[in-house]
DNA sequence: ACGCGGATGGCCT
DNA sequence: GGCCATCCGCGTA
C-alpha cells in the first residue's frame, strides 16, 4: 500500500565497491540500501549494521575451513552473495569482498525497513515492531525471503542487490567487537549506525 | 531490563 | 559427536 513510495536509492553498486578490505566495505555499507525482489514482492531496508569477515586469517572467518561446499561462495568474486545456514533455522547474508578466491566478506546484521513492509510482517509474523521485523542477520533474511537459492548469486544483477544510499558520518557509526562469535572476540569488526 | 536455555539441522572432525 | 556469524520465550528484578 505504502509500498509505492519513491525508493532512495539507485543503481546496484558495482563489483569495484566490494573489492577493498572488509572492514572499509562493512563501514561504507551502513546507510545503503539491501534489495530483494524474492517472490515478485520489493522488500528492502537500509543497512544500521554490518560485520567484516577478514578472511583465512581470521580466526571467526568461515574462510578458515577452506573451500567446502558450505564456504564455496564466500571465496567467490566481489560482489556476490554469500548466504549460509545456521542454528538449524536461519539464514545469513553477506557481501563477498576482495577479489575472487580470497575469501573475505561482510556481513549484514540488521537493515531498518524501506518497502515492502507489509510482506515482511507477514514473513516474520512474530515481529511486534517494525523495528524487530529485520534487526538481527537471521530476522531480516526472513523478511527479505533470502534463502539458499540466493547463494553464489550476483548482487549487481538478481533478486537480491545492494544500492548506494545517504552518507553516514563517522559521527553516527559505533565501531565494536563481532557478536555472536568464539574466536577473535576482541577484534573491531562490528560497524552499528546509532 | 536483562539473562538463560531450548529449538533445530547441516557440516566438519 | 559437537559446534555453530541466531531467535524467541520465559524467568527474575
Amino acid at each position: 500500500m505504502n509500498d509505492r513510495t519513491a525508493a532512495p536509492y539507485g543503481a546496484p553498486l558495482a563489483p569495484a565497491f566490494f573489492d577493498r578490505d572488509p572492514a572499509i566495505v562493512a563501514r561504507a555499507l551502513l546507510g545503503a540500501v539491501l534489495r530483494s525482489s524474492a517472490g515478485g514482492v520489493v522488500t528492502s531496508g537500509i543497512i544500521t549494521e554490518t560485520e567484516a569477515y577478514l578472511g583465512p586469517h581470521d580466526p571467526a572467518c568461515h574462510a578458515v575451513a577452506g573451500r567446502t561446499p558450505r564456504t564455496w561462495h564466500l571465496f567467490g568474486p566481489p560482489g556476490t552473495a554469500y548466504v549460509y545456514f545456521i542454528y538449524g533455522m536461519h539464514w545469513c547474508v553477506n557481501a563477498v569482498t576482495r577479489e575472487d578466491g580470497f575469501g573475505s566478506a561482510a556481513l549484514i546484521r540488521a537493515i531498518a525497513p524501506l518497502e515492502g513492509i507489509d510482506t515482511m510482517r507477514l514473513r516474520r509474523p512474530k515481529a511486534r515492531t517494525d523495528r524487530t521485523l529485520s534487526d538481527g542477520p537471521g530476522k531480516l533474511c526472513a523478511a527479505l525471503g533470502i534463502t539458499r537459492v540466493h547463494d553464489g548469486a550476483s548482487l549487481q544483477h538478481g533478486e537480491i542487490t545492494l544500492h548506494a544510499g545517504a552518507p553516514v558520518a563517522d559521527a553516527e557509526v559505533s565501531v565494536t567487537p563481532r557478536i555472536g562469535i568464539s574466536k577473535a572476540t576482541d577484534w573491531p569488526l562490528r560497524f552499528v549506525r546509532r
